[in-house]
DNA sequence: CTATTTGCAAACCCTTTGCAAAAAT
DNA sequence: ATTTTTGCAAAGGGTTTGCAAATAG
């Protein structure tokens, strides 16, 4: 399994709480902390809420997952794999994972020279009201 | 003053309570709930947090203030001139309004066009570890 | 005069914490 | 054997709500 590999490199026990963390986040579903908790409970029903909470905010800590931030929703989290921005539609409800593309990094490039810093984080959501997977 | 007039245009009633909190977002501090309570109440003394709640909140349905979600941060207000983006300094908490540039326009509307859709809104924030101004 | 808004306190999330038992290395 | 992790229940923090009194238009 490619995420005990994982977790060992970052010196992270193995348990299998963690690895079901490290599971349903691989699946692209952006979930929130509860749909997280509520997926592990039907392969593992005895995990409770608050070890979900410590795992994926340990996961974020270490930079394996992130944070989507909607506006006006709940906090989503990602199995960062590579960067990536995000579409999230407020009809369907769906978020889609979509690689930089040469302007945002000309931006990125453009700020970072203009304003002298290192971006060491960009998010990007772009939100619409419907997309072409939900009419 | 200006808000009233703004207040008047959206069928809403220009209590003491709300015009300052328009004045509080009107500065450039992007406040976080409590700042703006906070700082109403020099003036205002007997203004409650559940008003100011109540009126950020609905100054927000009504498009005239927009959250910004600030990574590991508590949610911060911004009154909305115009659309821009935020730079966000992780050492000294400040953050920077910017305005788009043409890659992100070009960004936007490779977007759209790509995948049918209409952003409706745009969030874009970038993090640095540390700004100009805080060395 | 009527509809909206305020302020208070209680209720309501969602999230974190402390700690003893269990599990991983 | 040592250190980390789990699960529970309680605490914490931010946000919302219900309602009577006050205020704006």
């Amino acid at each position: 399994m490619e995420f005990l590999t994982v977790l060992k490199e970052r010196g992270l026990k193995a348990t299998p709480q963690r690895v079901a963390v490290l599971r349903e986040l691989g699946k692209k579903t952006h979930p929130t902390m509860e749909e997280i908790y509520i997926g592990i409970r039907e392969e593992n029903p005895t995990i409770s809420l608050a070890t979900v909470y410590k795992n994926v905010n340990l996961l974020k800590e270490k930079g394996m997952v992130i944070e989507i931030n909607i506006p006006n929703g709940k906090m989503r989290y990602d199995y960062l794999a590579r960067p990536h921005i995000h579409l999230v539609c407020k009809s369907c409800n769906c978020i889609e994972d979509l690689d930089y593309d040469e302007n945002l990094l000309n931006f990125q490039n453009i700020l970072e020279k203009s304003k002298g810093v290192v971006i060491d984080r960009l998010d990007v959501i772009a939100s619409v009201e419907s997309c072409s997977s939900c009419k």
